[in-house]
RNA sequence: GCCGCAGUGGUGAAAUUGGUAGACACGCUAGACUUAGGAUCUAGUGCCUUUGGCGUGGGGGUUCAAGUCCCUCCUGCGGCACCA
């Protein structure tokens, strides 16, 4: 019989399908195991080859586990609220909803065609209303609850009310965005107006007048990590900064929780340490500077308080409060200059000059704690007003950018650590935190580390300042003018935001018109009629970030149809958390931080059981494209020249243009299908190379990204019509490593595809099946359970590539010896059934059984059939000896003692010693001890 | 600049974590069966000056033993980047 998986593959999706075979439900015996993917943008374009690499991954390791004997949850759905359809709506008028809803009935059938295991019934789209109500509500919550840092938890704003009333701001302990002071009594004074702008500095979701990144184009605020070189990520659009009022979260309150708990993560060290990066902890301490001749002062931030000696200027943020307050009579028109020419400077062009400092002095001086002396207080735009105080003690000596700032404007540079590479501080800075303290009093003679100790001590002991942590993260800025996204379940009553209560959720997104800002520059919402509540207040005009959506979806697959709370306290507390996580390593600084700030801040409030919301994360590689080229004359437009002649550019001026990878094979370009590619090009003519007998026309190639202007994208749903889905998802597995990014080729899919035809024509005979129910012999069950056990070993660490090669290796013996015993092939089948599940699905019916492959006992590797014995060589010598050996597990001592000591190579080793003991640990290897 | 990861045949890659380097696959070579082969099967395939020698980016080290550990340099990828 032949293998025939266009019919295989659409008789067993549709058998899936019917018979729910991947339903996971809520209640059973078996231990529970989550597998989730992360969900896409379901885009225009459809899937490429590089989407599933993940997706495959995740599926076998969800059909594993279930033969396992997990209940596995592996569900899947759509990010559905985004730009992309949002710009095609501007540009075509049709409502994104509708765009949106035809892409994911496309990724759906792509999806299905390769055979994925996900649990339809729990489908979630961000984009539903009975969805994003939960999104909506938990922005509510952030709302009402702040951060306490002596708790450590997310409290309800309504204690921190009563606790100012009781005791002033000195009863609470919270993560603000400034620091207030303020009595019992003048709380109690406050008129509502001041209360509410006291709390909007504590509330996890506030408002707040904040510097954004601003993309005209777009016509929305874009998050940090949205903007890349100063051009939106999305249509590399410019960006530029503009101070607005935005609902922001306040992420940094959980800095120090989601550092510390990503140590206990099975996620990638790499991937940890773009968190660890992205949070940024430096630990220093803040001191006072006092302003000379004034009765203020301020507080500056350093890591570096082993140098404070070496201080000999104070630089303050442009936008720093005591610009204003130090600045002297006689350098007010300066500093003004200077202050204008920063406003007008964008983000980009400020990175742009990274290497020349600009500046100005203030006139005013500071007292140094320690010495006395008189240090000058300048101002740069090197400092920012973002981070720390805003304002540093600048040490030449041992900070480059300090020195940098001190040649430019010719100020002191004092040396006050004595190392090696330290000789000449004039030139350059020292920077290392090594060597010992010089021209620093109380330091002198002290190394580093420990100066900073002795500093930090003498800081607090004089009252000075205080040890300080600061975090890099900063606060989520929520807000974006745009329409297709949540909409902000709030309205303002005489300009103060008020959150809808759960019962009025959701807040439907409202039809608009033009899906453009309006006429006043307001967002898009702005054209809805009656965007108000009954009462007439004024609902928010702003919608959410993209991820605000993907930040709790995985909780709400655990229990997608609840309308009553996002997910119900038993769901939750049967699934838990994800086990296992697959995903592009792109989102560590985004969604990932995002969802593990919005889950902690979920568990703060009871609603969930875990705080980590992604136990095990594995991160797969891009799949790049592999472009070709034809190379057009320029002097004549309709004539092509070969890649290889058109390399000399002397003889030919070409042009390379990017031609559909589909109608080249080997990069040798199908002719005829050209001609036919373009209307423009069907009266071409080609200057052929030669290649071996014939002359062909062969193409130029690179790698690059998959995308449909380079006509390199490769649909899943082509290789899968040619090879089959089961021949698709092996290949992708086998192309390398998983975390690895690698381009996509075609030239070893036949391998593979070789492989299931071999695996195949196990069970028949010709046309015939073919199954002897015989006895297996040892040799048979060896090559049965070397690949078994290979395949236990590597499933564990997701080394699919190995994986499908120990299949590989298994088929080629079996075929040699001819086995065609069901006792060997009904457990290799199994085995396989993850990676090819339609081919293992109808072999195992053949095999007689009556339900899915997906029931079955995963099959367990004996290691008695896998003794082996011949003599190596010594491996190791410390008192002990330890031999290579592969001898029968059962040998006595006696006979081990026989073994090493007849061998060639032992003799060298063992003269003159004596052989005291010799055991087989484990299996192979055998220690001698000698004395 | 700082941090992280990697460098192995013509190609994608393996290597039990210090133990026969190159599994498996592609490609290539030869042969078989064929009217035919872009089908299938069999054998071979790291390199060289081939009774031997050399080989995991370069150099040095530890070890009986190094792709694997240590030092150093080179190259590539990713992240952060005036974060004090």
């Amino acid at each position: 019989m032949a293998y025939n998986f266009q019919e295989i593959d659409k008789k067993w999706q549709n058998y899936w399908a019917q018979n729910e075979t991947f339903k996971a439900h809520n209640d059973s015996d078996k231990p529970k195991y989550y597998v989730l993917d992360m969900f896409p943008y379901p885009s225009g374009a459809g899937l490429h080859v590089g989407h599933p690499l993940g997706y495959i991954a995740s599926d076998i390791y969800t059909r594993y586990k279930r033969n396992k004997g997990f209940n596995v949850l592996h569900p899947m759905g759509y990010d559905a609220f985004g730009l992309p359809a949002e710009q095609y709506a501007i540009q075509t008028g049709q409502h994104p909803a509708v765009t949106t809803e035809a892409n994911v009935i496309r990724y759906k059938e792509q999806l299905d065609r390769i055979g994925f295991s996900f649990d339809w019934s729990r489908q979630v789209k961000t984009c539903d209303p009975s969805y994003y109500k939960w999104t909506q509500w938990a922005f509510t919550q952030m709302f009402e609850h702040y951060y306490d840092t002596a708790k450590d938890k997310a409290l309800p704003i309504e204690e921190m009310k009563s606790a100012f009333a009781g005791g002033g701001s000195a009863a609470v302990q919270a993560w603000g965005s400034k620091e207030l002071n303020f009595s019992a009594q003048e709380w109690q004074a406050f008129d509502k107006k001041k209360k509410e702008e006291i709390l909007q500095n504590y509330r996890i979701a506030y408002l707040d007048e904040v510097p954004v990144n601003w993309c005209p184009a777009l016509g929305t605020v874009l998050a940090n990590d949205e903007v890349k070189d100063g051009l939106s990520e999305r249509g590399g659009h410019p960006v530029e900064q503009k101070v607005m009022k935005q609902w922001c979260l306040r992420v940094s309150a959980y800095s120090q929780r989601l550092l510390d708990r990503l140590e206990s993560l099975d996620w990638s060290e790499s991937m940890k340490e773009v968190q660890r990066n992205w949070i940024g902890r430096s630990e220093g301490a803040q001191v006072e500077f006092a302003v000379k001749d004034k009765d203020f002062g301020f507080e500056i931030f350093t890591t570096r308080p082993d140098t404070m000696y070496g201080v000999t200027f104070m630089v303050l943020a442009p936008e720093s409060e005591y610009v204003e307050k130090v600045v002297t009579a006689s350098q007010k028109a300066a500093v003004d200059q200077y202050l204008e020419e920063c406003k007008k400077k964008s983000q980009r062009d400020r990175m742009m000059e990274t290497k020349s400092m600009t500046g100005v002095f203030t006139g005013a001086y500071c007292v140094h704690p320690f010495s006395g002396k008189e240090i000058p207080i300048w101002i740069g735009d090197y400092v920012l007003g973002g981070y720390g105080t805003g304002a540093i003690m600048a040490v030449p000596a041992h900070d480059s950018r300090d020195h940098a700032f001190a040649k430019t404007f010719d100020l002191p540079i004092i040396p006050v650590i004595e190392g090696e590479g330290a000789q000449n501080v004039a030139e350059a800075s020292y920077d290392a935190k090594e060597g010992k303290l010089i021209n620093s009093d109380i330091l002198n003679g002290l190394e580093v580390k420990e100066a900073i100790t002795r500093m930090l001590e003498e800081v607090e002991a004089k009252n000075l300042g205080t040890r300080k942590v600061n975090y890099r993260l900063r606060d989520a800025i929520f807000s974006r003018q745009r329409y297709w996204g949540e909409p902000f379940p709030v309205y303002y009553v005489d300009d103060e935001p008020h959150m809808l209560s759960v019962d009025k959720l959701p807040l439907e997104l409202p039809e608009v018109d033009k899906y453009l800002p309006t006429e006043d520059g307001d967002p898009p919402l702005g054209r809805a009629k009656k965007w108000q509540t009954e009462e007439g207040h004024p609902f928010e005009l702003s919608t959410m970030p993209g991820f605000a959506g993907s930040s709790a979806y995985f909780l709400r697959y655990m229990d997608p149809n609840n309308n009553d709370e996002l997910v119900s306290k038993e769901a939750n507390a049967y699934w838990k958390n994800v086990d296992l996580y697959v995903g592009g390593p792109e989102h560590g600084t985004g969604h990932l931080i995002y969802s593990r700030f919005w889950n902690k801040f979920l568990y703060d409030l009871g609603v969930i059981c875990e705080d980590e919301p992604f136990k095990k994360m594995v991160n797969q590689g891009m799949i790049q494209g592999r472009s070709n080229f034809v190379y057009r004359l320029k002097s004549d437009q309709k004539t092509f020249v070969s890649a290889t002649l058109a390399a000399d550019k002397k003889k030919y001026d070409t042009q390379e243009i990017h031609v559909d990878v589909n109608i080249v094979q080997n990069d040798i370009l199908d002719i005829e299908a050209f001609k036919k590619w373009r209307p423009e090009f069907a009266d071409a003519s080609f200057i052929l190379e030669k290649e071996g007998d014939s002359e062909v026309y062969k193409c130029g190639w690179a790698i690059e990204k998959m995308s449909k202007s380079k006509y390199n994208v490769v649909n899943p749903d082509t290789i899968a019509n040619k090879y089959g889905a089961d021949t698709l998802r092996l290949y992708e597995m086998f192309l390398g490593p998983l975390e690895q990014s690698k381009p996509w080729n075609t030239n070893g899919i036949e391998g593979v595809y070789r492989f299931l035809i071999k695996f195949w024509n196990l069970f028949h005979e010709g046309e015939e099946l073919s199954l002897s129910d015989e006895k297996a012999t040892p040799e048979e069950l060896k090559v049965l359970h070397t690949c078994l056990k290979k395949v236990q070993e590597d499933m564990d660490n997701f080394s699919f590539n190995t994986t499908v090669a120990a299949f590989m290796i298994a088929a080629n013996d079996l075929a040699k010896l001819k086995c065609n015993k069901r006792e060997v092939l009904s457990d290799l089948v199994v085995a396989l059934s993850p990676f090819a599940p339609h081919t293992a699905e109808e072999l195992w019916q053949k095999l007689g059984a009556t339900e899915s492959v997906s029931q079955a006992a995963w099959p367990v590797a004996e290691e008695k059939y896998l003794v082996e014995s011949n003599f190596n060589y010594p491996v190791s010598f410390n008192g002990k000896m330890r031999f290579l050996l592969e001898l029968p597990v059962d040998y006595s001592k006696e006979q081990i003692q026989e073994a090493v000591l007849g061998h060639e190579n032992s003799q060298k080793w063992l003269e003159g010693k004596e052989i005291k003991k010799g055991i087989i640990v484990p299996k192979k290897i055998v220690n001698i001890v000698v004395g």
